[in-house]
DNA sequence: GAGTAGAGTGGGAGCGCTCCCAGAAGTGAT
DNA sequence: ATCACTTCTGGGAGCGCTCCCACTCTACTC
């Protein structure tokens, strides 16, 4: 049936010279405007000419030109999540490729394009906002942007909007998407608490950074809903590595030999710690109960496996996209935009 | 110093209207033409008028309109990244990270951008090709594309570049970046018997499977040239998940209980493997030793650690990248164009 | 001194859309 | 029948580039 219609000049450019909505207005006998609204879903189309736009677009097998309707609409259809490069490591995590898988998914529904781009030099970073901004995406999702990184505020300042996976500081101003770490923490320290754990130390992250403050201040909580004395000596600081959590754990085992659970802010430092008492001979969950975050991989690999906080990484993904084409649609850039969501605890072996 | 010019009227669209190419123009005293010329690198401008050119864009901060540019020029400055939805395991594996990454280097030195694609069911599939052909993209990356798949041959019969990260089957037609499969797990087995084990057995992956037949070969290669026999009882099929792993090194147990050695075709099945050598009671490496393939983090934290066959993963983005930029620029779409890249055996305590 | 190359340049003519403004056609009230 | 709406519609005027043609200069040749 798919008539071949070559009477219209083929243009020059465009590989294989795809229909032009001008063709296909020609094709349904109507204008160009009426083919325009069909297209976008206008309501100021008649039955009659919707329908034969629509023939005519699937006779042609037309599909819009995304530069041209860009350039025309001053908009870009595309979204562009930007990850700095030293954090690349995340992206071999399945944490990020669930939150790609959301962002993906979600976007899917709005048929924006996604654009990676990865940051590898200062020079690329610098350059970026201004490239961002030239009509290339209608907004960032950006990834894993620490605390006094710039790039959240120059976007901001090109009048261009912008998601956090996660929040930097106590007050993000920044619109953002982040997973209930506080709570998540709680849950797993009372879960401990539950199982008639008496000294239960932790391993929190670096100070200065907010996820680790969060989890951190989780961690209290559940001690002070229990009614418990909090011990700085159950307190250790690791970096969210593996190493930093062996040192952790070899310290909270000479100040307090005696504690029976740890809680870790990250499933890697929680691995590291499970090799330290193992070395030093206490078995798990028998004599030192364990318990991770962030519910990775490395969870289900540990011997034994780890009880970990699971968060919800593809919804935050999908969040993301929802909250970053709300600050595309609205002109009220000012109003605050964010949403938490809520973690789970996953109960394995270890604890 | 950067004189804020307001003289041009404020277009209507794009966000905080930047300069356009005729600012600079007028700025710079010349035409729209040389302007372009200056920025597309043309050598048929005179020194004067491009120091003149460079300080307008500087002064004006300009940066081209990507939109315009496509539309004007025909093509789109951008590459697609499809992945399969059902793949997306892969995505969490480092070896696809270190793909994005290598990929995304390779590109940023070409200011093309990356369009990263998730196809996440059938429909999405279809309507893909057309999609993607409508002047969106210059070329397609494909990864992780299974036999049987019309994906490949639908682009080229658009006309639409396109390179796979390895080969469908043995005579892949379609332009394609592979590691040396082969000469990997050649490499493996030649380790194992320089070792001094004598009954080398292999799981191998799902023997349609291009990449299984290929590590498979290797094996067999090694056993060749070191003059032995094959012995089929000492290959079992798995599946590429763990738990295939565990079945296949059940059966060969049961087979061949003798066997010192096994030489997985991923690590992922190494992993499963060594679980049931540990249920078997035989340690690791001492009565047998286990080699896997990929050299994926799971090797860095089995019990012990596996030696295993690192590919050149972000290498063979960049190559990727460089094949279709090729392939793009190139008329003779017939030329076959394909980078085999080298492997590396990585030993560590597991043999 | 006329003739012929270049090198360098300006700017018209699009690329394929969206926006928007007139105007046509239809509907109901007066 | 007239007017005032409302609903639909066509198509002009761009969006910001690239392409390319015509033109101006200068330099060199015979």
């Amino acid at each position: 049936m798919a008539v071949r219609d070559r009477r219209t000049p083929v243009a020059r450019g465009g590989r294989g010279g795809r229909p032009t909505l001008e063709q296909v207005a020609a094709r349904a006998g109507v204008g160009r405007g009426t083919v325009s609204r069909v297209i976008n879903g206008s309501d100021q189309v008649s039955e009659q000419a919707r329908t034969a736009v629509e023939r005519a677009v699937a006779e042609l097998g037309y599909v819009p030109n995304r530069a041209a309707r860009a350039l025309a609409a001053g908009s870009a259809d595309a979204v562009a999540l930007v990850i700095p490069e030293p954090e690349t490591r995340l992206f071999s995590e399945p944490y990020f490729s669930d939150i790609v898988r959301g962002v993906s998914a979600e976007l899917a529904e709005t048929d924006k394009q996604l654009l990676l781009t990865l940051i590898r030099s200062p020079r690329e970073r610098e350059r970026l906002a201004a490239y961002l901004s030239a009509d290339r995406v209608d907004g960032v999702l950006l990834v894993s942007v620490h605390e006094g990184d710039p790039l959240p505020e120059m976007l901001a300042a090109m009048g261009l909007p912008a998601v956090l996976n996660g929040r930097r500081a106590a007050g993000e101003a920044v619109p953002f998407v982040d997973s209930d770490n506080t709570g998540g923490a709680q849950a797993a320290v009372e879960h401990l608490i539950g199982r008639g754990r008496g000294a239960i130390a932790t391993i929190t992250g670096p100070a200065d950074m907010y996820v680790a403050s969060c989890r951190l201040a989780g961690y209290r909580q559940a001690l002070k809903a229990a009614d418990r004395e909090e011990d700085p000596g159950l307190v250790a600081v690791g970096d969210f590595t593996e190493e930093g959590g062996r040192r952790a754990m070899q310290e909270l085992l000479e100040r307090r030999p005696a504690l029976d659970a740890v809680f870790a802010a990250s499933d890697v430092m929680a691995a590291g710690a499970l090799q330290v008492l193992r070395a030093a001979g206490r078995t798990v969950p028998d004599e030192v109960a364990v318990v991770g975050f962030e519910d990775s991989p490395v969870a289900r690999h540990t011997d034994p496996p780890l009880t970990s906080v699971r968060q919800p990484t593809e919804e935050m993904g999908r969040a993301m996209v929802r909250v970053l084409l709300d600050g595309i649609a609205a002109k009220d850039a000012t109003r605050e935009r964010h949403v938490v969501l809520p973690t789970e605890l996953v109960v394995r072996a270890s604890g």
